[in-house]
DNA sequence: GATGAATGAGGTTTCATTCAT
DNA sequence: AATGAATGAAACCTCATTCAT
């Protein structure tokens, strides 16, 4: 039945009992009884726990590299502003258990290995669509317009609606604040 | 041998740790040795680990209980919705560490039986600052301004700047937004 | 309300909790939550948990020793050993629950400094209904019918029927077993 | 390192102890200790405390099951019921140390998850070798009959004489006990 | 590609007991 | 006659991890 793709299966039933249960809270005899294999199955495929985390962001966190990436070669205007948000969008919604998980175990995120990045991508992110001068005020519309993002995660829980509906409303409103702190900044 | 402080030391103690390190990663022994008790001494004043978070909850969120209490007899004007924002955000700022151990350990809170409890409080305070029958983005914008403030406990940490303005800031959006709302279903 | 009669009342309470869920899985916790005091209170009143019982022992076994003395001075006759049941059996019934515990926590009894007692009168009272030169078989019937009444203890619970009318018969057939046994020997 | 015995031996010594010592007074790094192996390793043979119990009662208690599923299928005579008896001894003497320990831990097998099982099979037994009409005096004769085996193991301590006769004594009188009631009720 | 057996460290919790007040 | 505060020891149990097979 199962190949190659224990790794994968591994995978899959670390996130979604992360994402459940947190980090510390979820053994690793939990994730091998699910997948119906041995503890140390997953040693043969993860050097450690931790490891298992590291895998996810690499495989699912890619795209927030390649979005990065891409927009370090843009010029700071708004419209690529807005193309941020929405190409961050995109990825959030691609990887919603992962997001869900750093979201809500941020305290454990942090002791990990990839908390040092996880953070510095926000930051980056956070700088490319703030103006170098900007206001307080503004600096924290574009926080915010992030973070709205990661509110819509618990959004998704708590109020009613269609989903389609719901993810485009909170998208909407992050680009609305990052388009007033910058015509304000602008005008 | 030590008068009856001990309650407290715990809490600040335990408080301390827990926002730092997050819930798990904290252990009883290591709250105990920098009181310089023993772990026994600990379960005279707790029945339990959870125990001691539930006391902090009661004793620190209690400010947050009053708000809901008074909002709930004011009429829902758009002064109000103000007025219960800024209220929050005094809240907020009077039981930092709580808040911070809360927003970065929802994974592990959600387990826990005041986990409820807090998303509870959330919801409410959610519905009281939106209009009935609002539109989605609307919605969305108030959920945001909540989010907004507890994304300013990031912020903080992350953005340079003057503790004072930063925190004046957080508040100004957090209003901005909910005053968008209003007049948008008003109007 | 209570005035000199704590002592009295830890007793009453420990038995209860030690007849119906053993001695090691009560605990001086639970015994002082039900009276309504702190445990250092009952280390007013008893030195030890181990004191506890052997207090019971003392108050509530008195008869038992009486027993024995009274039937040192007895000829060795049918008559007498019949007696000797009926008191036993007189005794039994009124310290229920105090052997109810020692029967149903032998191997807890025997570790405690009155474990040897308990034996020793248990031994001395078998050695008194049977006779010097007796057979095996009938030396089994004397002691069965000490058991028998022990019996009666878990009988009481298991079988249908009056109190009194299963009583009776748990007299009657240790009464019997000593009687077979003794016109055996002497037949 | 060694082989696939130790389950084997975690059960043997744990029993051997268990009936020595009570088994609240057993601790696990105790029969870890004997064993020279850690207190894991009893965790990755059994999930609990418990569960080395159960799985003594199970192993060790089996052919009392089998007894108990033959004679249900035995007519209700008197050579049926001393054939009970008489297997119920083999039974006994082939498990001598396991029913030691439920015989004088009876307050703690009650609150073990086993407690049920091991008091409804006594009941069973029980009722398969007393006449449904039966007189109370007979009723206890037969329930009678069951403990004089049980009291047999206290009965081989405490008095002196060759094992096998004493045995065979116990067996003979518990055989003459129902065998009495069971010509009272048809006579 | 995976298992069976085990470990070492450490977790939370409970207990009987003490003692100054 | 009893409490409040605390301790030291030990209990049961879980975890991430290892390694020979």
């Amino acid at each position: 039945m199962s190949r190659g793709n224990t790794r994968q299966r591994i995978q899959d039933v670390a996130l979604e009992l992360f994402a459940e249960q947190g980090y510390e809270k979820t053994s690793l005899r939990e994730i091998a009884e699910r997948l119906d294999v041995t503890k140390a199955a997953l040693y043969y495929h993860f050097k450690t726990k931790e490891d298992i985390v590291i895998s996810l962001f690499a495989d699912l966190g890619r795209p927030v590299d390649e979005l990065i990436a891409w927009a370090e070669e843009q010029p700071r205007t708004l419209a690529t502003k807005q193309e941020i948000l929405r190409r961050y969008h995109v990825a959030l919604m691609g990887a919603l258990p992962l997001f869900r998980f750093m979201h809500e175990n941020q305290a454990t995120v942090r002791e990990l290995s990839i908390g040092e990045t996880f953070k510095a991508r926000m930051t980056t992110l956070a700088g490319m669509i703030q103006d170098p001068g900007a206001s307080m005020v503004d600096r924290v519309r574009c926080v915010s317009a992030l973070f709205t993002m990661h509110a819509g995660l618990w959004l998704m829980q708590t109020v009613e609606g269609e989903e389609a509906e719901k993810r485009q409303a909170v998208l909407d409103v992050a680009i609305d604040l990052v388009t007033q702190a910058h015509r304000a900044e602008a005008g």
